[in-house]
DNA sequence: GCCGTTTTCGGCCCGACTGTTTTCAGTCG
């Protein structure tokens, strides 16, 4: 494991071992503050061992930090952490994954019961061992009972090509009852981070404890854990947690914002709004009179409230794209960010000549059904076995069988390619004088994607500085919750792409979104060029298309670094200056 | 523990819901 990621446990676990000695709750939430600066940094930490000041640059990281984190990258410990850890049982910080066990309870069962793990937990619930135990009553303990079983079968974070379209589908659901107004998807998913943990659905309607009950009435629904005036929330049986909270039309854009998150871009935003003399909540932006009861409840008009755009402007912020809240940046600027509508070419696609489903002629017609002013057909080289790999005969009648097309083809322009292997060692899969046959080359790791980072670097450093390369197709080749790819010097691979004139890809099949979203922020922040393609083997998976785009806002990619953006001409004139 | 365009000390976001309680603590997002 890299440092970084070492760093990001140490320190959230010293929060959470804060927490539960009841240490002050800003100090818990400043360890957590700096484990979640260090998740989005791309930055080799190693040079800076001895250097806490540039540790301190980054917003978040004060002194204690920076020394603990140095302490860590030059004898590979935090003594602090051990000693924290060495306070308490061993067990004790999994209980803080039990969903409604906080540390407050977690101490509790722990001096009352002697309850020190999970294990302990539920032979404690078995064994009725818990009536001793302050604030416990009956039911809170059947709900822990219940939250037990139901982490045992959880499984982890769904990709967002699942959690997307069960969401589009549970607001279908909500449509079908009458007087509903506005229905939307917030939280992370909204947000278009590649996993979710829940969904978070936000609606309208003039019935609203008829919505809740009309809500519930949804196929698979495992278990009501909560169910209120204007708030529900089930567990659905394929183990996903969906929230629904039905706000006042007037109150949309506070509400959405509010459950758009991300908590922390919510927590800037209501500091701003303090230091502007107002109050943001879910209900809107109030000036702020002092008095505790909320604005809300005492009649008082929201400046702003209706739509997300409002309030923004009211807080005098420019308006952020769900994409833009994760907190990463200062608020006073918001680049101009690549669109779905933007996309004018796909750089990577396969035919039934390798594992495509489509023919040549079906791929080329879906193409220029799509809008697309170009169409790379990019089928496997021979190496990919599993993929029907094409040989050098193969791929020389297929390179014959896309120019024709191309020509009897008015309205598009269709490239031939290929998705070439690049061996362990960063050679490719086909010579020179083959590849110098295609007009466009995408590179990708296919095999051996368990190599030691300083392989992987050097490997796909060799793809880049290669002259008849295009493009890096999935640079890294995870597959979200399955395998984790290869972990190169991500900042010597951008700095060769620049020096090469070579297109980094953002892979935007769900499964993959490789690059992801803070390798597209560094790569855009250098200048790179990106390609956001749907290395799609049917016609829906075009519709991955919303998923990469979704990755590059994230990454804050414009469109002019974004090469599937640019006009037909300009486009071609770079492809052919590769050869 | 972190931070500062009034501050190097004294602050640090806000509300819904539940369960265990007679007025509120804890959890969650």
């Amino acid at each position: 494991m890299a440092a970084r990621e070492e760093l990001i446990i140490l320190f959230d676990e010293m929060g959470t071992a804060l927490e539960l000695l009841g240490a002050n709750a800003f100090k818990v939430n400043a360890n957590r503050k700096v484990a979640r600066v260090l998740e989005d940094m791309t930055e080799d930490l190693t040079p800076l061992a001895d250097d806490p000041a540039a540790l301190q640059k980054f917003d978040g990281i004060g002194k204690s930090s920076a020394v603990k984190i140095c302490e860590f990258l030059t004898t590979g410990r935090i003594q602090d952490h051990q000693a924290l850890l060495e306070q308490l049982p061993d067990g004790l910080l999994e209980l803080l994954n039990v969903p409604g066990l906080g540390p407050k309870t977690i101490r509790n069962l722990w001096e009352h019961a002697g309850v020190e793990s999970i294990a302990d937990l539920e032979q404690a619930i078995a064994d009725d061992a818990l009536g001793d135990v302050p604030r416990l009553g009956k039911k809170t303990i059947a709900n822990i009972a219940d939250s037990i079983e139901f982490m045992k079968k959880a499984g982890e974070r769904m990709p967002i090509g699942r959690a997307l379209p069960l969401a589009e589908r549970l607001i279908e659901h909500l449509h079908a009852k009458g007087g509903v107004g506005q229905v939307e998807y917030a939280g992370s998913l909204r947000r278009g981070r590649d996993t979710v943990g829940d969904i978070n659905l936000l609606a309208t309607c003039d019935d609203p404890a008829g919505l809740i009950e009309h809500f519930q009435s949804l196929d698979d629904v495992d278990k009501v854990l909560l169910a209120g005036d204007t708030k529900c929330s089930l567990r659905l049986g394929l183990g996903m947690q969906v929230d629904l909270r039905v706000v006042p039309t007037e109150a949309f854009g506070a509400a959405l914002m509010y459950f758009t998150g991300s908590k922390e871009h919510n927590v800037t935003l209501r500091e701003r709004a303090i230091k502007s003399g107002m109050r943001l909540n879910e209900y809107g932006l109030f000036p702020d009179d002092g008095q505790d009861t909320p604005p809300q409840d005492r009649g008082i008009t929201p400046a702003a409230a209706a739509t997300e755009h409002d309030i923004y402007a009211a807080l005098d912020i420019p308006f952020h794209p769900p994409e833009l809240r994760e907190d990463r940046d200062e608020l006073d600027s918001v680049p101009p960010l690549v669109t779905i509508e933007d996309i004018k070419a796909e750089l990577h696609a396969h035919t039934t000549a390798s594992d495509g489903h489509l023919t040549l002629k079906e791929l080329v017609v879906e193409a220029k059904r799509r809008g697309f002013h170009t169409l790379a057909v990019t089928d496997h080289s021979r190496s990919s076995v599993q993929a029907n790999g094409l040989d050098d005969d193969r791929l020389r009648r297929h390179i014959e069988a896309i120019r024709e097309i191309d020509a009897a083809t008015k309205g598009i322009r269709v490239l031939a390619g290929s998705e070439v292997d690049i061996h362990a060692d960063g050679s490719l899969d086909y010579d020179d004088q083959l590849l110098a046959e295609l007009d466009i080359v995408v590179a990708s790791p296919h095999a051996s994607l368990k190599q030691d980072p300083a392989k992987a670097t050097a490997r796909l450093l060799a793809a880049i500085a290669h002259p008849l390369v295009h493009i890096i197709g999935h640079p890294t080749g995870r597959i979200i919750g399955r395998r984790a790819g290869l972990s190169p010097d991500l900042h010597a691979l951008i700095e060769a792409a620049l020096e090469h004139d070579t297109v980094l890809e953002i892979n935007a099949n769900p499964q993959r979104l490789d690059l992801r979203d803070i390798h597209v922020r560094a790569a855009t922040d250098a200048g790179c060029l990106l390609a956001i393609n749907t290395d799609a083997h049917t016609d829906t998976h075009f519709d991955f298309l919303r998923y990469g785009v979704l990755t590059a806002r994230r990454g804050r990619l414009g469109p002019e670094q974004c090469i599937n953006c640019w006009p037909a001409k300009r486009l071609h004139a770079w492809v052919a200056s590769k050869r």
